[in-house]
DNA sequence: TTGTACGCGTTATCAT
DNA sequence: ATGATAACGCGTACAA
């Protein structure tokens, strides 16, 4: 049989007129409405498989006012990172119901603007913001001010009306300090992450109280800045490990760093982790590719965008969400801590 | 001032009215069309701002049969590779315009379908395929159908009529083998990529040319297959360094592996690049976070990706552009090659 | 359970 | 240079 040149695409129109029904109740079928027999419901399926008809996405916009369009919001962070949110994002879209479309911005751009323009112009239906853009009160006010529903993940400031999803940093980094204190470690040094974030200073503050509930001395000399980037974790290193006195570990705040650290390590000869133990933060993938691999917290950062986008649409859809949702980490023990080199030969307390 | 409560957005028949022109004018303004009087212009677009008018996307969309929506479409790809095309593709999108719609596939899924159902619903405006999507023929075949502009990146198989970005992967592989012969390997071994990806066999190819072309033997015990994996570059490196007569240097297909390798190095104590040198592919940020850093092949993803959405955005416009554009790579020497230990030792040729 | 008629906010056609 | 009016294809009151 001879393929008739699709002049048109098949409408709903076309549908209904060939099936012997209103466009209602094609409408109807196609949005899995009920009120429709059995019958009426295939026939229509089979008219609309044999005509090809796919409902329009700008029509279906325009006239129930969404897009089925999702934003993901985002500033500078790790690919690993961008990689595994925009995974576990995609895992929790239904097959071809919702989208996502992917914002990057570019530091000091004019993000306010951008996005009232994006609930002005009806883009997306909602938006994930991950940090450190969800922790920028501007940002967060113009999409406030909007009425867009939005996520956050792993917000660390701004009360907001909105949901968000995160993971307990204060106890994750207690763990890391735990597991140096009974390796025996006592000079353990912090590299901080980007100033800007403010899980920065989340893990920074706890790293200290961590450090005072065991009675271990917290020095200034050992807490270098850093950006989450490699680079400036290697340069961290590199000033750590110069010092007179050079710490037995290093907690570097995401595992980008650490894997600097280590490099620094290397450059200088000093053997990991007989000599220095780095722990990292995140558990991305950086942390098996490298040599030793990384003791890290694993940060269930693929879970954590699946249960964004599902309180993204239970907010969109009118469903009940809970407000907060609190995802577990774990301290993942690789090759890159051991027992402190000086443990035997210093006095036990 | 009291701020007015937005019962509703402004739309362009409130703008229209408040300017005392008719919607077309406005149409004209908003979408830079000629024939406006540079007054009504301003005028117009003094309105349109006291009133914070933005045109409505769905609307635009519907009228306008073209949603301002780009997909980007892809497998199985390292984060890296993703973070790298979506920069660069995100670069080229002209603030606002368009925007960038993310598909991942997973292996095995049903992509031809989807594709159709893409195309059928207008969902987006055009395409960019990113290997090995742009390879599979029955996908490709879909597209092709649907009449669905479309791109493709480094693709290596399958005649198209579309535009297509890519490097020269042959020349790029020879620079490598030169790069070590020069340094007196003669013992090269490759780790292969994954089976299906058909660059893979293309690199594959030209590492066996030219090896012959310099008069060095190809061995088949040298040829490990990998799958593009850390995991499998692990695999393969201890497989080679386990054989009673292991290479001096070894070329992974892509810098994953080679890290990987790097690390089945460092399990054995094998010295790199001392006893050992090693050579990836890409310049993904994975060969600068590894110790010693990896000499590899800068691949220019961002740009090819750059490259990509320009020639969509030309094809969907009706502009002219080249159907295949080759960008440049180079062979970037960093820690992991060294002179061939034995190369004083062996008898020269 | 099904259908009618209108509205969504733009772009496009063709006239003036 | 500008305007009137018809699409665009679907969702949704409301009626039947």
């Amino acid at each position: 049989m001879a393929r008739a040149r699709a002049q048109r695409n098949a409408t709903i129109t076309d549908v209904a007129r060939e099936a012997q029904v209103s466009i209602k109740t094609v409408s109807r079928v196609f949005n899995d409405e009920p009120n429709v027999r059995p019958a009426t419901r295939d026939k229509v399926r089979a008219v609309a498989k044999d005509l090809d008809y796919h409902p329009n996405a700008a029509a279906r916009s325009l006239a129930g006012r969404r897009t089925h369009l999702l934003g993901l919001a985002y500033g500078s962070v790790s690919p690993n990172y961008v990689y595994d949110i925009q995974k576990g994002a995609a895992a929790r879209l239904e097959a071809d119901r919702y989208r996502l479309v992917v914002m990057p911005f570019v530091e000091g751009e004019e993000a306010p603007a951008r996005m009232r323009a994006l609930a002005r112009t009806s883009a997306v239906d909602g938006l994930v913001l991950v940090p450190p853009l969800g922790d920028d009160a501007a940002t967060l006010a113009a999409i406030e001010q909007s009425g867009l529903p939005y996520v956050r993940i792993a917000p660390t400031r701004g009360e907001s009306r909105a949901p968000d999803v995160s993971m307990d940093d204060r106890a994750a980094v207690d763990d890391v300090v735990a597991h140096l204190a009974a390796l025996g470690h006592r000079r353990i040094a912090i590299v901080r992450g980007r100033p800007n974030h403010s899980s920065t200073a989340i893990r920074f503050a706890a790293f200290k109280e961590s450090l005072e509930r065991r009675n271990l001395a917290y020095r200034a000399e050992l807490s270098v800045e850093g950006d989450y980037t490699f680079a400036s974790g290697l340069e961290a290193g590199r000033q750590l490990l110069a010092l007179a006195e050079p710490p037995s570990a290093i907690f570097a705040s995401n595992d980008d760093m650490a894997a600097g650290v280590l490099s620094a390590a290397h450059e200088a000869g000093v053997a990991v982790p007989r000599r220095l133990s780095i722990v990292g933060f995140d558990d991305s993938t950086i942390a098996q590719v490298v040599w030793p691999r990384l003791t890290t917290i694993h940060q269930p950062t693929c879970d954590m965008a699946h249960a964004a986008v599902d309180a993204l649409l239970a907010l969109i859809q009118g469903r009940p969400s809970p407000a907060h949702i609190v995802l577990p980490h774990r301290l993942i023990d690789r090759g890159s801590t051991a027992a402190a080199a000086d443990a035997a030969a210093e006095p036990a307390l």
